[in-house]
DNA sequence: TCCTAATATTAACGTTTGGTAATACACTTA
DNA sequence: TAAGTGTATTACCAAACGTTAATATTAGGA
């Protein structure tokens, strides 16, 4: 009655394998908040500090840092620090690939 | 002493306009769960039923409905029933194209 | 050193999410 | 209609998330 045996079932697909799925869901998952992808639009393929980026985005600077903090602990954001200013750019290049593809997908000026 | 005015600011950038930004972060939001990719990357641009989805994804069948509710409300699966047994395929266009670049992104084998 | 600007961290709290288990619903066949 | 698949829904709970407000840290200039 059973269709498949379960260690057998997935063969050959997209993101077939496990490890793929869970490092794409975790990058999706950084970049699906709004404040978040907004921050990654910004930074685009260029750099900004936490200053601009507030301007830019719109909320508090501790809101900012903490979203910040959480692109960063991901691996998707790396950051210099120049004075007393940091910098921050996508220092991933498949979520850099990515938000190109999004903005294909999902902007109307694509 | 201030960068810019906030209003002007999202002038021309990737994601510019807002809606945008809230339709994709939905979107990036419905596909973030690993469960949920897993269910978009099996069914690829076909369809499948149910319990199909569960033997290749592997959880329970609650587990995957609800899912496959939260994919369908948002609109990015849509169904049809055949007899007693329902079948999924992906019906939005973007998300299609999504997998597929989410592919090329993280598929070693891409 | 004291003051200020820039950024990060923490605590607290409400909200959302995700899983399990149980149950309901829909359709088919006997 | 009774029994049996296939699918959806509900209730409950724990964990993760997101915001605000307050505070800490780091660096530069007077």
């Amino acid at each position: 009655m059973k269709t498949e045996t379960p260690e057998m079932v997935d063969g050959e697909q997209l993101l077939a394998h496990a490890a793929d799925i869970e490092i794409a869901s975790r990058s999706l998952k950084a970049m699906s908040h709004p404040l978040r992808l907004k921050i990654l639009c910004t930074l685009g393929s260029g750099e900004a500090c936490v200053q601009g980026i507030v301007d830019n985005v719109g909320t508090s600077q501790s809101n900012i840092s903490q979203h910040l903090a959480i692109l960063r602990d991901k691996g998707i954001l790396s950051s210099r620090k120049d004075a007393n200013k940091v910098y921050y750019r996508v220092g991933d290049e498949r979520t850099l690939r990515l938000i190109g593809m999004m903005q294909e997908v999902f902007c109307s000026t694509g």
